[in-house]
RNA sequence: CGGGGUGUAGCGUAGCUUGGUAUCGCGCUUGGUUUGGGACCAAGAGGUCGCAGGUUCAAAUCCUGUCACCCCGACCA
């Protein structure tokens, strides 16, 4: 950008201060706003809207492979959450209490939910009897509490919303089939929806979900080269089945426990769009998720027939995509900039020139490339720039993730790597929490993922020097 | 929760050392001129100086406490 004009001057350098870019963005944007409650934080109407278009295009591909929602309390009594013993204690530091009812101490104190398996599990040793009664493919939309001790909006916040799937199956197969059928639809959506390219695997045993057997998730490098976790699926086994009691009277009439899983996602993926996207004039939405997909911009529109032509266009392709018209008394340049800021994929610039000509200009985002279109063709060519601008997104993303995606064979190579440069670093591991432990202190980065595409970087692992097991993906984390 | 920082109009700020009429810019309102990358002129509105105590004739300013937010750690989706 630098020496010309398109630089908005309102926000921070994103190379400069990155988390105070951040800040910048969501609050510029009008994504967001700070509320009375610590940690806590309000979706603006744009900020919503983002979390709608997410909700509603999850939705439908849960319910394509099956998924019934349903809604749980928002309270958990005390005596439920402590049943499973490793998710309690993973839960138990950061969990809300409520104590009182009016000004009454209650029998038993209630736990807001820091995430419902407890819930779903209760319910299921009610419900279920039979192999018959069996998959109950189950999700809830809402928002969970985990009292957590600094905050930033969308990434960590006391209150955050999110969907939380809890299935419970005949056997092992099929528990862990549907783990890994609901990682792949959150990895279809995340790549194809918010053009953000993943590193999928499984999370090791330090870094699993409480109380599950196996966790794995996909991690997305956001623009500084920092990895946010942005989603997981838990295979869980029995462990909850069978402290909640739940059991099933197999064909073979024989009383089995049965497999469970639960799988998330959050309004923190919001944060990874506009980490891994923008840029230093603001958002840039992918096209597929953009509240808005299209601005329309009338230039000199005091002028007759400009506004109605902007009018017309509008009318003529609401139809194939979400489309504003910018009709404010503002100059155009402050409606390019606000644009921008919000990340509006497309503007559409229609002036007195542009009417003679039977023209618009179509400008994209993230490229800010001039495209002149007749106004016969908009129809046709709207859906095409978009397509081909989503594509751009997710192919710049990956070759910045590319980019800085290292190897290392020594812990001094390791540190080497993460002193010049963030990013993710592939390297050897043996196994032992010791070792991952040891990484973590010396050089603050975590074990992201043991990816499921594996490499041989070396034989033996970087830390400990004893045989290696296999690669990891090392990076620091939101 | 540890370390650092900041709180003055919607936003950004000056004033604080050395106590005494609340500063400027942006934004907002009204009218007019403007309109292809954040326009201009004129008039106007807007403040318990984060909050609570204390010292003082007098506190934005000094003292004590407290809260919120930001950054860096630790924890997490």
């Amino acid at each position: 950008m630098g020496n010309d004009k398109n630089f908005v001057q309102e926000i921070t350098n994103r190379d400069v201060d990155f988390s105070q870019w951040y800040t910048d963005v969501v609050k510029k944007a009008e994504m967001v706003d700070y509320s009375p409650v610590r940690g806590c934080m309000i979706y603006r109407p744009y900020g919503y809207a983002l979390w709608e278009n997410i909700q509603g295009i999850l939705d439908k591909k849960f319910k394509e492979v099956g998924t019934e929602n349903v809604y749980m309390p928002m309270f958990i009594p005390e005596s439920l959450l402590q049943k499973e013993k490793d998710h309690i204690e993973g839960f138990a530091p950061e969990v809300a209490w409520v104590t009182h009812g009016g000004s009454e101490e209650l029998q038993e104190r209630l736990c807001i939910r820091p995430t419902s398996e407890t819930l779903f599990c209760d319910h299921y040793a009610r419900t279920v009897e039979s192999f018959r009664d069996l998959p109950k493919v189950y999700n809830q939309w809402c928002s969970v509490v985990r009292w957590e001790k600094t905050t930033r909006p969308f990434l960590r916040t006391a209150e955050f919303l999110w969907q939380e799937g809890h299935t419970i199956h005949r056997d092992e197969k099929d528990a862990r089939e549907k783990t890994m059928q609901m990682l792949e639809v959150y990895i279809d959506f995340v790549e194809n929806y918010l053009a953000m390219p993943v590193i999928k695997g499984q999370k090791t045993e330090k870094e699993k979900f409480a109380g599950a057997i196996n966790t794995y998730t996909f991690e997305c490098m956001m623009h500084d080269g920092k990895a946010l976790q942005s989603g997981t699926s838990h295979y869980l086994g029995t462990g909850f089945a069978e402290a909640f009691g739940i059991k099933f009277t197999d064909s073979d009439n024989k009383l089995k426990t049965p497999h469970q899983t639960s799988w998330g996602v959050s309004a923190r993926m919001i944060g990874g769009i506009i980490m891994v996207h923008g840029d230093d004039s603001g958002l840039i939405l992918p096209p597929m998720i953009a509240p808005v997909q299209v601005n329309i911009i009338p230039i000199m529109q005091h002028i007759d027939g400009v506004l109605d032509k902007a009018k017309e266009i509008q009318k003529e392709i609401r139809d194939i995509v979400r489309v504003k018209l910018d009709d404010s008394d503002n100059k155009p340049g402050w409606k390019f900039s606000q644009s921008e800021m919000k990340g509006i994929p497309l503007r559409i610039e229609i002036g007195p020139k542009d009417i003679e000509a039977g023209q618009v200009v179509v400008v994209r985002r993230d490229t800010r490339e001039k495209i002149f279109v007749p106004i016969s063709e908009i129809k046709s060519e709207l859906p095409r720039i978009m397509e081909t601008m989503q594509k751009d997104m997710y192919n710049r993303a990956l070759k910045h993730r590319e980019e800085n995606t290292y190897s290392a064979q020594t812990m001094e190579e390791l540190e080497n790597i993460m002193n010049t440069s963030q990013g993710f670093v592939k390297a050897m591991w043996c196994g032992g929490i010791e070792c991952e432990n040891k990484i973590k202190e010396n050089l603050g980065v975590t074990s992201r993922c043991i990816p499921f595409e594996q490499e041989k970087v070396s034989d033996k692992c970087i830390c400990c020097g004893n045989t290696a097991k296999e690669m990891v993906y090392w990076a620091k984390a939101y």
